[in-house]
DNA sequence: AAGCCGATCAACCGCAATGTT
DNA sequence: CAACATTGCGGTTGATCGGCT
């Protein structure tokens, strides 16, 4: 079935409304309501196609819109909603009253996504965005201490296994020279990187000078260490890209709940014997 | 004063879903 | 049931404006 054209490209008009098309339409409207948009600039005398006078109504002529600033309110609505449904803007709209679903989709990305991407929050997960997170601050000190055992007990309890087991990898590549050995559980198998081993440790230590080779080299070391006790191993739905970084828009949102629900890399729920003092150092 | 640039948002485009014949 | 028409939706574009140099 082919598409059919939305409307007769001659003689149809296009480009920014004049205050005299806007009264011929609502004129029209207020007198034959809402709907045949096909018919309904020729009977309104406009020289627009249908398409165009249904978005000109929904979008800005109908007396129900209510313009001006979002409230902080909306934004927080909208941020839900959003978290919930993704780019489902008129379903969005749909709990908004008085909001079109184009004035909270051109809002979403002109103001709020941006205030989540400088918060820190990825717009599309709703996640905190690992790749704005120094994960080796984060999790070297935990590495470094001495009941480090009971430290990865935790810290398994607190961060999605796949990262924790991910920052183990990284950190002797991100900083060679730091010794992580003599404070692990032996059964992390993770190599002593100082520089003044005794051991050389020539897999993990080689200083890298491009991006491939410590991607290359990670990859491997994925597999070396699969065997490891302390951390689950990385789930077969892992997806080492989505840490990388974050695209602007998922062409899947479809999959937006799972997806929402897959890169919830983060669990903010503490577990019950958690004490917060373990981790002050 | 003029030009540049980023932000904003109305409007358009293409596609899919749904309705009608 | 197929063909076509209509409507709805989400992504993208481009005109406009204000701030900055």
């Amino acid at each position: 079935m082919g598409r059919s054209p939305c409307c007769d490209k001659n003689g149809v008009k296009k480009g920014p409304w004049t205050a005299e098309e806007d009264q011929k339409l609502i004129d029209y409207i207020r007198f034959h309501g809402p709907g045949n948009w096909r018919i309904l600039p020729k009977n309104a005398g406009l020289q627009r196609c249908g398409k165009s006078c249904r978005l000109r109504w929904t979008n800005y002529l109908r007396p129900d819109i209510k313009r001006g600033r979002f409230s902080f309110e909306e934004e927080e609505i909208i941020i839900q909603l959003h978290s919930v449904m993704g780019n489902k803007w008129s379903a969005i709209a749909a709990r908004l009253p008085g909001r079109t679903d184009n004035e909270i989709k051109n809002h979403w990305n002109t103001h709020i996504r941006k205030r989540l991407i400088r918060s820190g929050i990825d717009p599309v997960t709703h996640s905190p965005r690992l790749d704005l997170l120094d994960l080796s601050s984060l999790l070297g000190a935990l590495f470094n201490q001495p009941n480090f055992s009971s430290v990865a007990t935790h810290a398994s309890s607190l961060l999605n296994p796949d990262v924790l087991r991910l920052a183990s990898l990284l950190l002797p590549l991100h900083n060679p020279n730091t010794v992580y050995s003599s404070n692990l559980d032996q059964n992390l198998q993770t190599p002593i990187t100082s520089s003044e081993s005794s051991q050389p440790q020539a897999e993990s230590t080689t200083p890298t000078n491009n991006e491939t080779s410590s991607f290359e080299l990670m990859n491997a070391r994925l597999d070396d260490v699969a065997s490891a006790d302390v951390l689950p191993p990385l789930s077969e739905s892992f997806d080492l890209d989505s840490l990388m970084s974050t695209p602007m828009s998922s062409p899947q949102q479809d999959s937006i709940e799972a997806g929402a629900n897959s890169n919830s890399f983060f669990d903010f729920g503490f577990p019950e014997d958690f004490i917060l003092d373990d981790f002050m150092f």
